[in-house]
DNA sequence: TATAAACGCAACCATTTGGTTGCGCAAATT
DNA sequence: AATTTGCGCAACCAAATGGTTGCGTTTATA
């Protein structure tokens, strides 16, 4: 079990792990049914649900020699959290450019 | 002026480049001001403004010498829009847990 | 005109990343 | 019991990253 400490915005990074995400926020899947999906080594997608264990995007559950990876919505949540210091610019600033429009 | 793409997830996933754009919401900064905010060389932060830029995070308004940087709250929205796969996944599941908890 | 300020380019370096292949262990199947 | 399956560990490699220092060009100031 890795305890490495990982950031949730690395994790999100890259757009395979984007990737697997989205697959798990559909349904639980172990890592060989992610790995299907994935043009690469079966060993490179594991690589890759090891970083989201590290940033606890993901929660396992062991069944005997499988693991059942699925997306841990409340850590997702951090990043909506940051992006709410931007939700009201992109609100305001979509208003002033309406604004600028009107006057053309 | 470069022109290369970059991935709006691998512009916020340093924390320092996190960090510069929460300053740019909220005013608009030069890379010399922004540098004050950070324990690197000023190239350092340069090199980070750089990245966002090349995410098209941030906007440039050239003033003689100086720079300005704008957010680019539109780009911002890109990360939100991905974030809407989990939104419902949050809302879903801490429903489920209020049903568990409420069964104890 | 001389000097200072703003700030990116380039080279360098150590570390991290993202992929591959080979291997080994435990669980499931035959 | 033998074989297969699931899947992580380790080593390797090329590329990318994130920091530093030195430098040069353009703009602003004295």
């Amino acid at each position: 079990m890795n305890t490495a400490k990982r950031d949730i915005f690395q994790a999100v990074a890259d757009p395979t792990r984007r990737a697997i995400l989205t697959l798990l926020a559909l349904q639980v899947m172990t890592p060989n049914a992610l790995a299907e999906h994935f043009n690469m080594s079966r060993q490179a997608v594991s690589k890759h649900i090891g970083v989201l264990a590290q940033a606890h995007a993901v929660k396992l559950e062991y069944r005997g020699r499988e693991i059942h990876y699925h997306i841990n919505a409340k850590k997702m949540q951090e990043i909506d959290q940051w992006m709410a210091t931007f939700r009201n610019l992109w609100d305001d600033k979509f208003g002033q450019l309406d604004e600028v429009l009107k006057d053309i």
